[in-house]
RNA sequence: GGGCCGUUAGCUCAGCGGUAGAGCAGUUGGCUUUUAACCAAUUGGUCGAUGGUUCGAAUCCAUCACGGCCCA
């Protein structure tokens, strides 16, 4: 089954073709080709009969402590695949998805293979040995080259650091970087580990419109895109929120989604204009339940993903065992603001000029609560590092909370913070449809006057609110950020796999 | 959008007005239980692009492209 082939190296003379030259590839690459193609004239470039039974993790594990005489007298032959990263010659490491292992090639399978490069993808069956310096190995009684990889690969200690090009082309970074890998695959873990904690307390997993006509639940610029054979304008959705309602109107009474949201927004360290988050939606609760709920999750992640529920983050530890502090926006500024007076904060011509003061710019629009909110995201927001819950949002800049019974002026909502970042935002759901309407108007009143994130009037959800919602309580988390934490990580580029990035300019084009 | 920084060999980087360098990778040979393997020899460059200053520009200046960080 296995072949040795025996490809020699192309005479240092041999003229490039016409075709390679036309290619403006680079030496290194032409050579590659070449032994691609002696490949091809002997017979299959490309096998696909090579099954590994092994993984070079697994052999490590199971095999790594093993005495050299007691493992290499049990004769364990094993198969096992993977790209060739250092090539010492004798000794050769292969890494497959679960890490790296060595193997062996005496002096005539290093004859036998001088046509392998690094980057290529080989199976290699064998005996399992063990070095002098007692490292596992798979002896090369059997190989095969399984795949020719035509570009050399980046320099092998230091790995790929241009972090341009480990965005664009990340499939490199990932080969590469060990620290890249972990990343996504503590991301598929956190994804996996919320998945399971919602189902496990009975929550639906639900896909609505990703393709809006009403782009809806969040303050935002939508992206527009367009239907051809309708021949329509239609949005980007910039949340699941009125449709996951809607859902809890059809009576799923716990429901969640987790997937795209798309923002027409500036990029950053803190922002992609397309961001993972996961919503749910819990019927006979309240935002005081989600808080709960929220902390008891995101330490059972923690534990999960780190084994902790000790957060190292650039330089910081965030505590996740300790019950999350609670406070209210008004508190918080106070807090951080130890010259603002109460009386000052709560009288709208009071709080603007404690906004001018600290040069935010604002609107005539801006009523209290907004020029609250503007205070807070100015002077708080960054500075709560440790786990905290921020409550009591204006009822002015939450159009779809329900109104707190205490103090109408607010409404039953949080936000959480952890690093100086809003990683999830929730509230009671308004479900009263006659206000839920005035939010509208007055939302659609803000659109008018020329504000590109105000809500559009949805009178379908109205409509949905008018056969009655049940008390709910909803949230959404802010997926990438919550991985960038789980992976100390200070940029949301590195925790997405393939950021947005300028297209590069054409070699030669105008 | 503004400020600062970066772009030199396939990769990682040095060079900052006077003949374009190193390590890794590659090639050739040696060694053969190595592990950032080692030893010897050796190939490889529109110094991001375009203009300018200068006897002379990778180096100084301007504009542009792409990226990073900070700010809005």
């Amino acid at each position: 089954m296995l072949r040795t082939s025996d490809v020699r190296r192309p005479a240092k003379e041999s003229p490039m073709t016409d075709d390679q030259l036309q290619q403006d590839e680079n030496r290194l690459i032409a050579e590659r080709r070449d032994a691609l193609r002696q490949l091809r004239e002997e017979g299959q470039a490309f096998p696909n009969q090579y099954r590994p039974d092994s993984l070079a993790a697994d052999l490590i594990a199971q095999y790594g402590e093993e005495e050299k005489d007691a493992l290499e007298a049990r004769n364990i032959v094993v198969a096992i695949a993977g790209r060739l990263m250092l090539d010492r010659k004798s000794f050769k490491v292969l890494q497959d998805h679960s890490g790296r292992i060595q193997i062996y090639a005496t002096k005539d399978v290093q004859q036998a293979t001088k046509h392998w490069d690094i980057g290529d993808i080989v199976g290699v069956r064998g005996k399992l040995c063990k070095s002098g310096k007692g490292d596992l190995y798979v002896m090369m009684d059997e190989y095969i080259l399984l795949t020719k990889s035509l570009r050399p690969l980046p320099e092998k200690h230091k790995g790929l650091t241009d972090t341009e090009m480990r965005y664009r082309q990340r499939y490199v970074d990932l080969m590469t970087n060990e620290e890249t890998r972990r990343t996504f695959r503590i991301r598929a873990r956190v994804i996996s580990g919320i998945r399971r904690y919602l189902e496990q307390r009975g929550f639906y997993e639900a896909e609505t419109p990703m393709l809006q006509v009403i782009p809806g639940g969040a303050a935002a610029r939508p992206f527009i895109t367009h239907h051809n054979s309708l021949d329509m304008d239609m949005y980007l959705r910039i949340s699941p929120e009125l449709y996951l309602k809607r859902l809890v109107v059809g009576g799923f009474e716990r429901v969640f989604e987790i997937n795209r949201n798309f923002r027409n927004e500036g990029l950053s360290t803190r922002h992609n204009p397309e961001f993972t988050m996961v919503e749910f939606y819990q019927a006979y609760a309240d935002y005081n339940d989600l808080m709960n709920l929220t902390e008891d999750m995101l330490r059972t992640i923690a534990l999960d993903v780190l084994g902790s529920t000790s957060v190292p983050y650039q330089g910081e530890t965030f505590d996740f065992g300790q019950p999350f502090a609670r406070m209210t926006v008004f508190d918080s500024i106070l807090h951080f603001n130890p010259d603002v007076r109460a009386e000052q904060l709560r009288d709208e011509r009071g709080a603007r000029d404690i906004a001018t003061a600290l040069g935010i710019p604002l609107k005539d629009s801006y009523g209290l609560g907004k020029v609250q909110i503007e205070i807070f995201e100015k002077t708080v927001e960054h500075r709560l590092m440790q786990p905290t819950f921020i409550t009591e949002y204006p009822t002015e800049v939450s159009p779809l909370a329900r109104r707190s019974d205490a103090n109408p002026f607010v409404t039953d909502r949080f936000e959480f913070f952890v690093g100086g970042r809003e990683i999830a935002n929730g509230f009671s759901e308004l479900n009263d449809a006659e206000d839920q309407a005035e939010r509208f108007r007055s939302q659609a009143a803000e659109k008018d006057a020329g504000d590109l994130e105000a809500m559009f009037f949805d009178e379908d959800y109205v409509t949905a609110l008018e056969y009655g919602m049940p008390p709910t309580a909803g949230e959404g988390i802010g997926i990438d950020r919550l991985v960038m934490l789980f992976t100390d990580t200070p940029s949301i580029r590195d925790v997405i796999l393939f950021p947005h990035m300028r297209p590069l300019a054409k070699p030669g084009g105008a």
